[in-house]
RNA sequence: GGGCGUAUAGCUCAGUGGUAGAGCACUGUGUUGACAUCGCAGGGGUCGGGAGUUCAACUCUCUCUACGCCCA
């Protein structure tokens, strides 16, 4: 096949996917290999690809193509998440276009169009993750709701349950009104919101008194429509203002209650008055205050409903007028709060905020502005609502004690290690998890209930039955599981756990290593390793590696809302899959966010292009793909030299992907095909080429280049799959071999085992200093870049002239020389070159002026002057000789001889020029 | 309020106890039948401020400033 003069990736891409997925290449049959295991993350079923997963998804396909050529039985699972409130959310979204919703539906009959939503439009993302070329065991791919994933959620429910690791509870949950279920603290996200600060006066019962004559206590809140459902005030025990009303009762306006002013540590004596309203059932802090006064929370007053709006507390005491209003306003209509507010102060109960307006003059407000922290549901968008309800939780702190063991000595390594601290911090005060949701997709819990509300948790019916007294007539909960709960068995659910006898668990659990964004360590790494241990005894995987956000080229977070969301299936459309992919590598540093830059995208689709015309070059001379692992025998320095070169490119990058260093890998690749492979060794064997076809030379050189491309190619695959499984079977065809037998993505990793000799890579390193110089000394001297020029070298050292007469042709190609004239110039007008510690003189009299040459010299002259000087003045000090490691002192030895032979040989230059 | 992170060339970022690098951008230039999505050459940084440790600090310690994130 010959080459097309372009790259167009979008035909490549797509052909070559199709195969690897056709041919199993995936997950090729190796039994007797050593595992290599990575669990993907798995996307929402109702998501689409964002950059985010195109780089976590990235780096993780660079792992497993890295493990699959270096010979592992590497498995990368692959599936979706049900994604219980999203995808419910997106189902009912549906309906509501269709002016239809879900509760005209059942229970069942609902779940089954969510099923149908799935079979039809649950597979976008994963046919995105096709597009970005992910490596995936597609053949096992994997959904949370599956019947053998089901299974794994309800043993691990019944068992937690059986060991009192799940309860169920009456306490404050965070309750979204909107979607109208409980969700759990890490789905509260926090927001700062302009509010008000109320005051008000709350009457002491009966003529008592504060010491200083007031017959009321102040108390001021944020909230003041939760004054209906007040149980008590709360001030400091040693607060002095207040110790002698402590046990006594205050009548709370509108609804007349009686309360007691109770003492809690919980009352700040700095805050406003030091006095604070205690409202149990719909605030977290006081919910505790109430239970240290004595509240059960089955008494404690709830006066908000399912839709956050009032409804009659079980004393009676609220007014009508609030009944079924919002708690705020909503939708431009007053709510409970406004209507509070306004009653107080129009009993007088209202202690107005006395400030100055900018022109100085006293103004009266009815409250003080003020920045409140508001707690709102991350899917729902609402404000959430502290609500009192039974719901099911595991008990996290139990379980948090053994993931944090594996953290604290290392059975699981945290990357960068950085995150141990946030690790540490949250698993050391985990709360409950709160694992029901209100709502009708996802595993239901399998926790039945009797007449008289007792309650048998079994894997089935029939097992809750058996549980029960005789006759007892059941009913199953109706509540469904958290998301995460299910997700949590994702490093063995996904192999077969439960089932007894699963080789594939038995081989690749533990997992190798998970990759994750740190935002959701808590979500769903930490439960992971909570799961992994309950379930298996054992840490789901040793090594955690944590990389951070894509931001948007201006540092911001991407949202929808801001408009810059960058779609990174429009950034394969313009540059191709390959050049994101390497974006990604080469950005993700440890412990740093990555900022869009897509001039550097497309600088990536140019070194794609590079290395395309790279092999066109071979193609055109013969230059096709290798036959063995092991480098060709080399006679040639450069072929020598670029056969030492891809050995220690190989070991740069196998370091690297050792330390999960991507973007140390990403470079060492880039630069050594760039720089070295094209820059470099492609020129200096061009005149090779100009010479006899069988010619040994061209015959080994042919050998060489074509291996070099090949090690290229199988290096830069985790990389760049495409391009390189493209070229990888262009090379194979220009020498009549058949490589789709064999294919690049499960070819074997370089293993060059060659000596190079030290000469022929010194000789090379020798014929690049002098083009550098010759180069640089024509552009400064404004002589033409390809005139070509003859040289004189008065006295050649031994490399020099062992190099000469190797690579002469190289020497003459490269640096634009005529053959090099050992022994003086002719008198006359000279630039002189230096290369290594040769100095050649190139004469050119009547084109350079003398004064330009000298300027040019005197300049280089300075500089190695200035080196010199300086290490002459660290070598001079005895504390350095003497305290100095000596590998230093050496150092600084040879780099002072180094520096003041080039100073000398310019000096001798100049000399010359008189 | 607590915790974490970041501050290096115009921009985006690497980096090491021995005197600083990449990509892009910029300037000059265009020579060889791979490549102008390119080549060659070049300019550009008191490594956020201050103090300390050390023979030596961009690197380690402390502190200040600015920005970002998480938790309360």
């Amino acid at each position: 096949m010959t080459l097309d003069t372009t790259f167009s990736p979008a035909e490549i891409e797509a052909r070559w996917y199709k195969y690897w997925e056709e041919s199993g290449s995936f997950r090729p049959e190796r039994p007797d290999a050593e595992p290599f295991t990575i669990v993907n993350p798995p996307p929402n079923v109702t998501g689409s690809l964002h950059i985010g997963h195109a780089l976590d998804n990235t780096l993780q396909d660079i792992v497993i193509r890295y493990e699959r050529l270096r010979g592992k039985d590497a498995l990368w699972v692959v599936g979706t998440d049900h994604a219980g409130i999203a995808t419910q959310m997106v189902v009912e979204r549906q309906m509501e276009e269709r002016q239809d919703k879900r509760t005209n539906y059942s229970r069942e009959e609902f779940v089954d169009k969510v099923w149908e939503w799935k079979a039809e439009s649950g597979g976008t993302i994963t046919n995105q993750l096709r597009r970005l070329g992910c490596s995936m065991d597609w053949s096992r791919e994997q959904f949370t709701m599956d019947p053998h994933f089901t299974k794994a959620v309800l043993k691990t429910f019944v068992d937690l349950y059986n060991d009192d690791l799940i309860y169920r509870d009456k306490r404050l949950v965070n309750w979204d009104p909107k979607l109208k279920t409980a969700i759990s603290d890490l789905e509260v996200e926090s927001q700062n919101m302009p509010g008000s600060f109320w005051h008000f006066r709350y009457p002491l019962e009966d003529g008592v008194t504060l010491s200083d004559g007031r017959d009321y206590i102040e108390v001021a809140t944020t909230r003041p429509e939760t004054m209906l459902a007040d149980m008590a005030v709360a001030v400091h025990p040693t607060d002095d203002r207040y110790a002698s009303v402590v046990g006594k009762h205050v009548v709370l306006p509108i609804t007349g209650r009686r309360i007691p002013i109770v003492a809690d540590e919980h009352a700040d004596p700095e805050l406003g008055s030091g006095a604070v309203k205690i409202t149990p059932g719909h605030d977290f802090n006081d919910f505790e205050v109430g239970k240290r006064a004595g509240i059960a929370a089955g008494d404690m007053l709830n006066m908000l409903d399912g839709d956050a709006n009032v409804c009659q507390t079980s004393d009676g005491m609220v007014p009508d007028e609030f009944i079924g209003l919002h708690r705020f306003k909503k939708d431009g209509i007053n709510g409970a709060r406004e209507a509070v507010v306004a009653r107080l102060k129009a009993d007088g109960y209202l202690i107005p905020h006395i400030t100055k307006t900018k022109k100085g003059e006293e103004q009266e407000l009815d409250a003080e502005p003020r920045t409140i922290a508001t707690p709102f549901g991350d899917r729902g968008g609402v404000v959430i609502e502290p609500w009192l309800t039974d719901q099911w939780y595991v008990d996290a702190e139990k379980l948090a004690a053994k993931p944090i063991q594996d953290v604290r000595d290392g059975t699981i390594e945290i990357v960068p290690a950085t995150w141990e601290k946030t690790f540490f911090n949250w698993m050391e005060n985990i709360q409950p998890w709160c694992i029901s949701r209100q709502l009708w997709w996802g595993h239901r819990i399998p926790a039945w209930f009797d007449e008289n509300g007792d309650v048998y948790v079994a894997a089935s019916e029939e097992e809750a039955q058996s549980q029960a007294p005789q006759g007892a007539v059941l009913t199953q909960d109706s509540d469904v599981l958290d998301t995460w709960f299910s997700s949590a068995l994702w490093p063995f659910a996904t192999l077969g756990w439960p089932e007894k006898g699963q080789p594939l668990l038995d081989k690749h659990f533990p997992n190798s290593l998970l990759i994750s964004g740190f935002d959701i360590l808590f979500f769903w790494d930490a439960r992971m390793m909570m799961m992994g241990q309950y379930n298996m005894g054992e840490a789901p995987w040793p090594k955690l590696y944590l990389h951070g956000l894509v931001r948007a080229a201006d540092g911001s977070k991407m949202s929808k809302s801001k408009g810059n969301v960058v779609d990174p299936l429009g950034l394969i459309d313009q540059f191709g899959a390959d050049a994101l992919r390497f974006f990604m590598a080469a950005m993700e540093s440890q412990g740093r966010d990555i900022k869009m830059d897509e001039k550097r995208v497309e600088g990536y689709r140019n070194f794609a292009t590079k290395l395309w015309n790279a092999t066109r070059y071979c193609q055109s001379n013969g230059i096709g793909a290798s036959s063995t692992l092991k480098a060709p025998q080399a006679r040639l320095a450069a072929n020598q030299w670029i056969i030492g070169e891809v050995q220690q490119t190989a070991l740069e990058l196998e370091k690297a992907m050792a330390d999960l260093r991507f973007d140390a890998a990403a470079n060492t690749i880039y630069q050594f095909t760039w720089s070295r492979f094209c820059d470099w060794y492609l020129e200096l064997i061009k005149p090779v080429f100009s010479g006899d076809a069988d010619n040994p030379a061209v015959v080994e050189t042919r050998e060489v280049a074509g291996w070099a491309l090949d090690q290229i190619l199988v290096m830069l695959h985790p990389f760049m799959p495409f391009i390189t499984e493209e070229l990888w079977h262009a090379q194979g065809e220009l020498n009549g071999m058949d490589r789709s037998t064999y294919p690049l993505i499960t070819a074997k990793w370089p293993n060059p085992r060659a000596e190079v000799s030290k000469e022929a890579t010194d000789a090379i390193d020798w014929v690049i200093d002098l083009t550098s110089n010759v180069r640089s000394a024509k552009n400064e001297l404004g002589i033409a870049p390809g005139a070509k020029l003859a040289a004189f070298l008065p006295s050649a050292s031994d490399l020099a002239a062992s190099t000469m007469e190797r690579s002469s042709a190289a020497i003459e190609r490269l640096a634009r020389l005529t053959p090099v004239t050992l022994g003086d110039a002719p008198a006359g007008a000279a630039m002189q070159v230096t290369a290594g510690s040769d100095v050649f003189i190139i004469p050119l009299e009547g084109i350079i002026d003398i004064a330009e040459e000298k300027a040019r010299l005197e300049k280089a002259l300075a500089v190695s002057q200035k080196e010199a000087k300086s290490l002459e003045g660290r070598l001079s000090n005895a504390n350095f000789v003497e305290r100095a490691k000596p590998e230093a002192v050496e150092k600084a030895k040879a780099d002072f001889a180094h520096h003041s032979a080039e100073a000398e040989r310019l000096q001798g230059a100049l000399a010359r020029l008189g």
